[in-house]
DNA sequence: TATGTTTGCAACCGATTAGTTGCCAATCAA
DNA sequence: TTGATTGGCAACTAATCGGTTGCAAACATA
């Protein structure tokens, strides 16, 4: 069983419910009315994510909130280190900097 | 059938795959003696990647040469952006100055 | 032309995946 | 204490995945 970042990003359900609890923690309840699948199949993606230590859950009287453990998407950003080089120029800094402040005001 | 760019780096023969390609563009004969799989197997992943456009085949003569398209792996980068704020040093100087400039709310 | 090389395609196989339903334990609220 | 809510666990299923073997087409070369 492969069990490792890449896994849990490979299926878009598990992105979006990476993004969701990226804004915060939320319970596989919760979670699970975003999508039209059960909440059981919800909970398996979340199990999966937690064995990728993707997710952690944080227990909450009968609740489970399940928060993003935002260290591991750096593991993602590492691996295209490699191909970063053979694309970037705006990854210099200041560039990067200039061109957000002339076209984007707003944060997202 | 899932064909995207996550799907493609999902394993871990194709993500090495892809960073053989990134170096130089490899026949599939070439690749397959980089690994303990068959020809065949290679070669599945190379459609994989080429249905992703994360490739793209060159014939020359009977071989075929796989070109890892770069663009493709910026999609990645492109998703990663709404966590990056999250944890990245040198945009926090991008927060910090945007910070300033909006009047500021809070710093950290 | 005959032969070997390179590759794609098809069929097959076992394991994994993403989903379902059903059930039970724990907690909260009346 | 009773009943509803929340969520984990188990069993099951269809589809997909990652690999195999076998084969035929296209090309290179003797």
């Amino acid at each position: 069983m492969r069990r490792d970042i890449f896994q849990a990003i490979a299926d878009p359900t598990r992105r979006a419910i990476i993004a969701l609890i990226a804004l915060q923690p939320m319970t596989p309840n919760a979670l699970s009315q975003e999508f039209d699948i059960t909440r059981q199949a919800v909970s398996k993606h979340l199990q999966l994510l937690v064995e990728c230590e993707v997710a952690t859950p944080h227990q909450q009287g009968r609740e489970i909130f399940y928060r993003l453990e935002i260290d591991k998407m750096k593991e993602i950003d590492h691996w295209l280190e490699q191909f970063r080089k053979n694309w970037e120029r705006r990854y210099n800094q200041l560039d990067e900097l200039l061109n957000t402040l002339n076209t984007n005001k707003n944060e997202q």
